[in-house]
DNA sequence: TTTTATTAATTGAACGTTCAATAAAAATAA
DNA sequence: TTATTTTTATTGAACGTTCAATTAATAAAA
């Protein structure tokens, strides 16, 4: 069976997996059984690419991590304008649900899991920060420094909450795609409430 | 040791010590004897009270619900005016932060496994269309029905959003008040925007 | 004494980790 | 080319631990 450059792949399929098990079953339900039956692969395995347990599970908020920020890069340009920057900042927040619809489910458990794991919420609270730095930079182009820290602290929040509650409420494409529209307009609100 | 009548307070004994064994451990790292040995009992009465462990997640998931809920009538009164009530409704879910640093941790444990857990979604849905309804009857006192229905909905999200985002940045109290007053003001600004 | 309340000990299933064994591929030598 | 050795990839059984649940024993109150 073995063939070279394995690994890649086998990473790959065993950070895969266990979107699908977290998604399926929770962080609770998952166990190294559970992930390798969905890989195809031996429970050993993952021992061998990751350590254990603990390591696949870091390098799978790191992959979805490392995803959304790779959305938000490939729309925004060097020219792109505040207010369109804005937009797809929003658009990127919300992508990784039509890409995947496990991966919303996943991304919850994590978020829950990082209050009681450092490296859990080192990573989370990274991202957290990229959000809000993204945020306040666009809006800076277009209000006062203050104004603009409000603003970016808002609809982070806001952001935040209108995707949590339509994981939740285990919405479909359409609802999150709603939600998506509602940020969006809030996000053209502020612009045009403190805006100069 | 038995004394007559240990059945109620036995049972908030048990259900405090799962709140801060949730809030310390995770729902993860909670069991049976971190819960007993919190409460100074041994890990037997767990069953006895509770049917198992299952049943006393449950039941203290309806006790944070509950309080939640008593902590909103206590405040207001049938004279209580619109704007007045609208704030008390943020005042209630910011509210149990202050009582219990813990509590806010916990709860977002149960609302993670409630993905996975038939009952606990029960419980989290009904939880949440209580916060939609009433901020949506009061917005309704003061604009349309579907203005009010975009109010409610709107800062609903933005109530979650805040108080996730203060939860995971492992917040303390002060930035905790800080959302709930970024709450309130969103609030009246929804009501000048839609108000009549 | 009987009932109620509680503990302490025990069980068996489930879990993550480890590791010896294996199989295929690649590299080397004949 | 063919034969041999080495490396890489993978398996799955065994081990020790942890956990929830159960059971029997105990202690106090009625």
């Amino acid at each position: 069976m073995p063939k070279v450059g394995m690994e890649p792949v086998r990473r790959e399929q065993l950070i895969k997996a266990t979107i699908e098990s977290v998604a399926e079953l929770g962080l609770q339900g998952t166990t190294i059984n559970s992930i390798s039956k969905k890989a195809g692969l031996s429970s050993g395995i993952i021992s061998h690419y990751f350590g254990g347990k603990q390591g696949l599970i870091e390098a799978t908020v790191r992959y979805l991590l490392s995803n959304l920020k790779v959305e938000l890069m490939a729309k925004a340009g060097p020219n792109t304008s505040p207010e369109q920057r804005l937009m797809y900042i929003v658009e990127a927040n919300f992508a990784l649900v039509q890409q995947r619809k496990d991966t919303t489910r996943t991304w919850l458990s994590f978020w829950a899991q990082s209050m009681h794991d450092p490296e859990l919420h080192r990573l989370q609270n990274v991202n957290s920060n990229r959000l809000y730095s993204n945020l306040a930079s666009s809006f800076r182009q277009l209000m006062s420094v203050e104004n603009a820290k409000r603003a970016a602290q808002l609809s982070a929040a806001m952001i935040d909450g209108l995707w949590l509650r339509a994981v939740l409420s285990q919405s479909d494409t359409d609802q999150f795609k709603h939600s998506e529209e509602l940020a969006k307009d809030y996000v053209r609100s502020l612009i045009s409430q403190y805006g100069a």
